[in-house]
DNA sequence: ATTAACTGCTAATTCGTATAAGCAGACTCC
DNA sequence: GGAGTCTGCTTATACGAATTAGCAGTTAAT
């Protein structure tokens, strides 16, 4: 158990001052200089006999900086079922803060209210262990975003945010510009009727989905079905889809989109031919299902790393509020397709 | 921009002095008592006005204590690659650190050396911001593990570790005796003629699995063939595999066992009527290959919130070194067999 | 011979909070 | 009416390193 060693042991064991300790280990070179080589040698004999490494946290006391980005997640990011949602931004922060030499905290603690869910501001904050933060997390409580944008505190969130008393600084995913593209191509193919099944409310990118997609249809089809949620029965869903007339339906979850088309599958339909299924961005694996539905990826560890990088360029000076929104590449699948002859009423 | 207020700023606004701030913050209930409900409110007002929140750096270098977590990954934990070896150690740590009201500090920027390998002890060390560390990693530097094990810094290893200058705490998984498991398998199974495809020396858990072999077989049965590495030709691999008379080979790495099989069913063998394949452990996730092999699971997530908690432990008084093994869960899979009759030359 | 510059350090202060010690005034008690 | 207690604070110090200012003693320059 050798104790806690700190410079003024070191000081006293080299037969110096506190401040010569710290001036050999941190010294301009000019400062350094005027130390001489025997002198500096008995300190850094002490050093490696001792094993001594400064306080870090007295290390910041004086300067203020840290080298910590903070990571805060509104959701709980690790309860395995999220993991899939949180890791590659995970991966893309730590990616990014690896190669810029800053550490990450991850504020899992973060305190909880009533309602569970995690809040930035309490008063077992420690937010400030870090120079700046990343903010994750599928909805953000706007009060909480607007103090964060209040307060000096430099951040960036992933995912695009709407104003919060001020401009809020991300990068985000152009879910409107991929699902109005989706859109598009549904129409190329001869679509006309559209079913959407998914909220269109709620957290930014639910609504950014639903935009584009209004923006997609805009007067060349319409839509004959939605619902904000899919109900328990798949089959009563396919049966209205179908009844609606629609002759493709958008799904914002890929979790509602594959026990939907195997439930039109089962009801004899035929997909794309009689009924296409579009996904809008999603975060389950691919390989975990077989069927490749149309959809597009949102480039999440892209978004973490360049979040990351703004936020450093933040720290470092940078003033100006980034609003970055990154294209997500589309992915053809297989259940979007032109409109099989027989199946037009 | 509203600046970064302290205590001296709320005194000032408030009327009092900085002591009387952080009394009516953190003074026990009699030291509270003392201060008249006019006075605390005023404080308290001018605290919610301007939304202070105390320095935690501050806070922790009166306090010794910080309620983070280290967590130091020997190798880069993020890259794609290794993302599915590190994302469930750092899940379970995750879990078991919230739980516990701890933040977690993921040093990934901790120094690299020439060799390209991170290590702990370096100038830039910033361990010592958490209160103590989980260690992470395939390999260890020894030396620097006798270290840690010198210095009163509190960690726990994930996976088993040698001594190094004293005990070392862990919490490992199991691997001999879930080698030797199957081993007993594919005894049962008939099989007496064993090829082992993977290193017999270097990290712990290649040592184990290597023992949990070679107890296995004891007089049992023997070692026909023996490869560190599989050769870049998976298909001489497996005529070697053959000519040498084992019937039922062992990899360390999936990655291997899978274009091997492929390979032998190629060479108009049956899996495992003619050649049975144990893999033992992987960290690559079952979903992504069709075929599933027999192996066991190592339970990451569970190693990675024992060490967690035994980590807490410490860090709350808990002197004694803990060193845990936990037993892997068999996989059956459909890769080991018995031998199809006509398969015996 | 005086000033200037350089050498080799040290003393003192700072960062923001927690906390022990203490002080002045009011009140109580015998 | 003096001691003792309680109230409502304040002052001072510590935590560990960084940093600024500066102090002796020596050497060089004019």
């Amino acid at each position: 158990m050798s104790k806690r060693w700190t410079q003024k042991d070191i000081a006293k064991r080299a037969g110096v001052s506190q401040a010569t300790v710290s001036l050999v280990l941190n010294g301009t070179p000019e400062q350094r200089h005027r130390i001489p080589e025997a002198t500096r040698e008995r300190i850094q004999k002490v050093i490696s006999e001792t094993g001594y490494v400064a306080d870090p946290v007295a290390r910041r006391m004086v300067k203020g900086r840290n080298n910590i980005l903070g990571v805060f997640t509104y959701e709980p990011a690790f309860p395995s079922a999220q993991a899939d949602f949180f890791a590659p931004f995970l991966f893309g922060i730590e990616e990014a803060a690896q190669e810029a030499g800053y550490d990450l905290l991850l504020m899992t603690s973060a305190g909880k209210r009533a309602n569970g869910r995690k809040q930035i501001f309490s008063e077992t904050n420690r937010l400030r262990l870090a120079d700046g933060c990343i903010v994750l997390g599928r909805e953000f409580d706007p009060v909480e975003l607007a103090k964060l944008v209040l307060s000096d505190f430099p951040f960036v969130a992933i995912g695009r945010r709407d104003n919060a008393g001020g401009p809020v600084p991300y990068v985000g995913a152009d879910y409107a510009a991929a699902t109005a593209h989706l859109v598009e191509r549904a129409l190329g193919f001869g679509h006309r009727h559209f079913a959407y099944i998914g909220p269109d409310q709620g957290a930014e990118s639910t609504r950014d989905r639903w935009a584009g997609f209004q923006t997609g249809i805009k007067d060349r089809g319409q839509l004959s079905f939605h619902a904000p949620a899919p109900g328990t029965e798949m089959n009563a869903l396919v049966k209205a889809v179908r009844a609606s007339g629609a002759t493709a339906a958008f799904f914002t979850e890929l979790a509602h989109a594959i026990p939907f088309r195997r439930a039109a599958l089962a009801a004899g339909l035929d997909v794309p031919g009689d009924l296409s299924i579009i996904v809008l961005g999603s975060h389950i694996r691919p390989g975990e299902t077989m069927t490749h539905f149309t959809t597009y990826a949102v480039p999440r560890e892209e978004m973490a790393r360049k979040a990351t990088l703004a936020l450093i360029a933040r720290l470092e000076g940078q003033v100006q509020i980034e609003q970055t929104l990154l294209s997500c590449a589309q992915i053809d699948g297989e259940t979007l397709g032109p409109i099989k002859p027989k199946s037009i009423s």
